[in-house]
Parts: structure tokens; C-alpha cells; sequence
DNA sequence: GCCAACGTTGGC
DNA sequence: GCCAACGTTGGC
């Protein structure tokens, strides 16, 4: 079991509308590190939903994935920003995954916050000049911040697949 | 709006 | 393969 962060601006694509959406596709990821996390990820782990360019940035809550990487659609669609006129359809270059909504953090985690734990001092998001949208998070790191934020990480491993209420 | 950090592009 | 130019990210 894995555990990772996305991180989407609020204006564009915040958790309240993950939560509206339900379940969502990833897409437009269009880095190679970021892509390959998003390949590594597996039904039922957890991502922490990260807002950025926003202020307060911060972990405003946790999602999961429903659907391991598939390609992206959008790699094909010459309408979209997303488009990339040198993929194939028979060897994608760009991949999506689904997430759902699990739960808000009661607590939004401020990225001020975050640096402010000695135990976080590890934690990808926190390191200079990190600008992948997709990270891994130790089980400790996703842990300590998710309690911090008020929520059981107990709870929201079982039953995967449901959605927890706060 | 500023600017540091970093990835990508493309000429050579 | 090198590296300068350029574009993007993202905190402030």
C-alpha cells in the first residue's frame, strides 16, 4: 500500500469539487516523473489532495484511486491544451488514473503548518524547488498529517471503496 | 507581479 | 551530448 499527493489549484479544480464529482479522471499530468507515479498507483491507496497556487496553499483532503493508469485522452484530443501531437494511440505516452472523494480534512493542513514538523522534514512536497504534481508520501508522513487534520487513518483504511463522511 | 527552480527544446 | 534559451510552476 502506497500513499500520494496531488496537487491541484482550487480555482481550477478544488477538493469540494471532487466531492460534488465523486469520482474524477487525473488527467493532463504531462511530466515524465509524475506520470510514472501516476502509473505505480494502485486501486485502493490513498492521495492526499493538495491546493496549490492558492493562499493558504495546503492539504484541504484524501482521496482514492478507483482506476489504476490508463491513457490519457486528452493526449489525442487536438482541442485540448493537453494535446500531444507526438503520441500514439497504439504506444501512449500519457497516462490518467480515477480518484474519489473520501473525506475533507476537518483541518486544513496549511503548507506553513506542514513545515513546521520536524517529522515532515522528509516529505517530497516540502523540499526546494519540488514542482511534480503527483508525489509519493511515506505511510508515516500521510499519517501524521491526516491525524493533524482530524481524521483517523484506521478509518479511512478500511473499507475501501466507501466514502467516509467527517 | 516577481522570481527561483526546474523541465524541455533545439541548434550545434 | 552539451548547453543556452525558453516556458512553466508555485510560493510569496
Amino acid at each position: 500500500m502506497k500513499f500520494w499527493l496531488l496537487k491541484s489549484e482550487p480555482d481550477v479544480f478544488g477538493y469540494a469539487d471532487l466531492m460534488a464529482a465523486g469520482t474524477e479522471a487525473w488527467n493532463g499530468v504531462r511530466n515524465y516523473q509524475a506520470r510514472n507515479f501516476l502509473r505505480q498507483m494502485q486501486v485502493g491507496e490513498l492521495c492526499l489532495f493538495y491546493h496549490s497556487s492558492t493562499r493558504p496553499a495546503g492539504v484541504a483532503g484524501v482521496a482514492r484511486v478507483v482506476r489504476a493508469a490508463y491513457p490519457d485522452d486528452l493526449q489525442f484530443d487536438g482541442s485540448s491544451p493537453y494535446f500531444d501531437a507526438r503520441s500514439k494511440p497504439d504506444s501512449p505516452s500519457w497516462s490518467m488514473v480515477d480518484v474519489a472523494a473520501v473525506a475533507a480534512l476537518p483541518h486544513f493542513q496549511t503548507l506553513d503548518a506542514l513545515r513546521t514538523k520536524p517529522e515532515l522534514s522528509g516529505l517530497r512536497l516540502l523540499q526546494k524547488g519540488n514542482r511534480l504534481s503527483v508525489l509519493p508520501v511515506s505511510a508515516e508522513e500521510f499519517r501524521i498529517i491526516v491525524e493533524a487534520g482530524g481524521l483517523s487513518l484506521d478509518r479511512l483504511l478500511v473499507g475501501p471503496g466507501e466514502v467516509l463522511s467527517s
